[in-house]
DNA sequence: TCGCTAACGCAAAATATTTGCTTTTGTAGG
DNA sequence: CCTACAAAAGCAAATATTTTGCGTTAGCGA
C-alpha cells in the first residue's frame, strides 16, 4: 500500500502522525526489532492498531515513512571555502550516519519499501552536492560533476556499507574523491 | 532469524526445501506479493506452515534464502577472447537480470535480510570478474582492476537500480567500463 | 538392524490483521 | 459563527497469521 500523502494537514491526523512517528522512533531504541509491531506502535502512540493499518498499511511502509523523515537533511552542507573541503567534510558525516547500524537499518527499511521511498533518499543526497557545485560555481571553482559524484563516490559508498560487512574508511572515502576531483581543489 | 545452513543434508529435509524453494518460485509469478504468505507457500509445498516458521522464522528470510540461489551465477562468464569483452557481455547480462522487475525483487529481498544474504551475492559478482580478470592475466593482458570494477563499475549501476526508477542504458554502461577499462582494450 | 535425535506434522493458543459500522472532528461554504 | 459534509479515528467482531507443546516420522551412525 502506497503512503498517503494529502491527508488533512492539520488537526488530529496531524498529531496522530507525530505520535506515532514518534513511538516508532522510541520503540526502535528499546526494543528488538522482532517485538516492533503495530499493535505495540499504536499501543504507545496511544492509537488503534486499525487506524495504522489504514493509514500505513504495512509495517515496512511505516518504518520506510519514518526512516525517509530521518534520513532528510536537517540543513545544508557545511562552508568550508572550497568544493573539495565542503565534499570532504559532507561525505564524512554522510558515511558515519549511514554506515551506523541504525544508518543501515533506515536505508534497508527505505529499499525494502515499494512505493518511491528511495528515490527521494537518493535526491536527498543529490541535492546536497548540487548545493555545493552552486556553492563552487559561485566562487569561480572549476565545475562540481555532480553525476560523477553520486556514481564514483556516493554509489561505491553505499554498495559496501549495503553489501559488504565492513564500512569504508577515510582513506577509501578520499581515494574516491581525489578520482573525482583531485586533493586541494 | 538465521537461516539454518547444516541440516540433515538427505532425504526428508532435502525434499522439504525443494519443494518450499519450487513453491516461492512457482508463487512469485502467479500471485500478488501481498498473497505470497507462509500459509499459501507451505499449502503448495504441501507442508505445514510450522516446518517453514521453524526453518526460515519469517518470510523475509525465506525470500532472501531463495533469491540467494537464484542470484548465484549458473556458469562462468563467456570468453570473447578479450577482457573488455568478456566485461562487456558479462556487464550486459548483469544489468539485464538487475534491472528487470525480478532482479529488483530479489535483490530487494537479500538486502532486506539481516543474515548475511547481501555479501554473499556480492561475492557471486566478485568471483564473476575473478575469473575475468584471471583470464585476462592467463593471455598476458594488463592486469584488470577488479576493485575499480566493483566500485566504478558494478556499484553505480546496482546504485541506479536500487535508488532510481530509470534503468541505466547501454550508453552508460559502456561509459563506466571506458573509465576503468579504455574501450578496445 | 537398532537406537538416537533432528525435523516434521498436528492442533491449540496467542497475536496480528482486516473489516463493517459508529463517532469524532477538520474544513469549506453560507 | 454555524452548519453540513466527509475524512479520519475508534471500537469490536471476524479472519488470518504466528507460536508452541507434544507426538510421530525417518535420516544417520554404530
Amino acid at each position: 500500500m502506497a503512503i498517503k500523502e494529502s491527508l488533512r494537514p492539520g488537526g488530529r491526523s496531524a498529531r496522530v502522525q507525530t505520535s506515532v512517528h514518534q513511538a516508532v522512533k522510541d520503540l526502535l531504541g528499546e526494543v528488538e526489532r522482532s517485538e516492533l509491531t503495530i499493535p505495540a506502535v499504536a499501543a504507545r502512540a496511544g492509537v488503534t492498531p486499525s487506524t495504522i493499518y489504514r493509514r500505513w498499511g504495512t509495517l515496512q511502509d511505516l518504518l520506510a515513512d519514518v526512516a525517509v523523515e530521518r534520513l532528510r537533511p536537517d540543513g545544508e552542507p557545511a562552508d568550508t571555502g572550497s568544493a573539495r573541503g565542503d565534499l570532504d567534510a559532507w561525505l564524512e558525516q554522510f558515511v558515519d550516519e549511514m554506515a551506523s547500524a541504525p544508518g543501515r537499518a533506515m536505508t534497508r527499511d527505505v529499499l525494502a519499501c515499494t512505493a518511491g521511498a528511495a528515490p527521494q533518499c537518493s535526491a536527498f543526497t543529490r541535492r546536497q552536492i548540487e548545493t555545493i557545485a552552486a556553492r563552487a560555481a559561485a566562487r569561480g571553482e572549476p565545475a562540481v560533476d555532480i553525476d560523477a559524484v553520486m556514481d564514483h563516490v556516493v554509489a561505491p559508498i553505499v554498495y559496501r556499507i549495503m553489501f559488504d560487512e565492513s564500512p569504508p574508511g577515510d582513506a577509501y572515502r578520499r581515494a574516491l574523491l581525489d578520482r573525482v576531483r583531485p586533493a586541494g581543489r
